[in-house]
DNA sequence: GCAAGGACTGATATTCGGTATCAGAAGCAA
DNA sequence: TTGCTTCTGATACCGAATATCAGTCCTTGC
């Protein structure tokens, strides 16, 4: 469970992963999978709403489930609202948009480098990192450019 | 109210920030910036306790009003449950240890002018950013080294 | 000092995101 | 099929925070 590299996984390699970690590949579990097909961002209950005939709770459970797989990526948005994310790509950060709510991802080796020598820098062991970029996207400042 | 320059900020001075805000310097936020007084990391409920004659809704409302100044900040520990902090100085980061819940800041001027480097590399205006490194602390870590 | 008006307050209800519980259903292995 | 485990959905609940709203406090203009 420590360390899983599922980011950027198709489905049927989720499934699998899911599978051979013991997890069942249920019915509600593939109707989740497949409505988070396409999303590039959506929150718990707009998949709450999506499947009315799968529960609140399995929806959470499932969520929290993925999340531990390395499968998919909670964020907050710049009000601190929460928010989830299919990840192209282990190892990313997030700008949000704090206009129209877009969240896309980047990665920054550079970043990541710095990251790994603050390390020493600091008290203690650094086990983790969370790093959001909040933004005006291209579109936003287009449109109120206009 | 943009870019207001508080953190480590005294007591009064904050209280005169307020007023030259506009805001009302009242009996109950002078006693929640009493009780913040001292501490160096806390959650609204903390507060709310403390201080049982003022109402919860102030307590938050307050709250908002004083990150909005940028006198307090608010983060996430490891888990997401909020907590707030009254930093030392401005453009700080947090480090959370997952153990015990510490909160400590620590400044990076490397770090601040690689984000700023950033911004070319992303499309859109960057106008802000969340850090948080999670740690094991150095007290966590002989602790449970004995 | 007093009245008037807005800012602020606390009590209460409500929202939102998420978890606990638990009886019953679904999945799997023999 | 039996039997066992995992999983599910309904429901209730929780923590953090906001909306509402009647009433109070603060300030200012006189």
């Amino acid at each position: 469970m420590y360390h899983m590299n599922l980011y950027g996984a198709t489905r049927p390699q989720i499934a699998e992963a899911l599978e051979n970690q013991g997890y069942r590949l249920t019915k509600p579990r593939r109707a989740i999978l497949n409505a988070l097909e396409g999303r590039e961002s959506f929150t718990a209950e707009e998949i709450v709403d999506a499947l009315p005939r799968v529960g609140r709770a399995t929806v959470f459970r499932t969520f929290r489930l993925l999340v531990e797989l390395g499968v998919v990526c909670k964020l907050s948005l710049a009000d601190g609202a929460p928010s989830y994310n299919l990840p192209p790509y282990e190892h990313h950060h997030h700008t949000v948009c704090v206009n129209c709510g877009n969240v896309s991802e980047f990665r920054a080796a550079t970043l990541e480098r710095l990251m790994r020598a603050l390390d020493s820098d600091i008290p203690g062991d650094v086990i983790g990192h969370r790093l959001e970029l909040y933004i005006n996207c291209t579109r936003c400042l287009e449109s109120t450019a206009a």
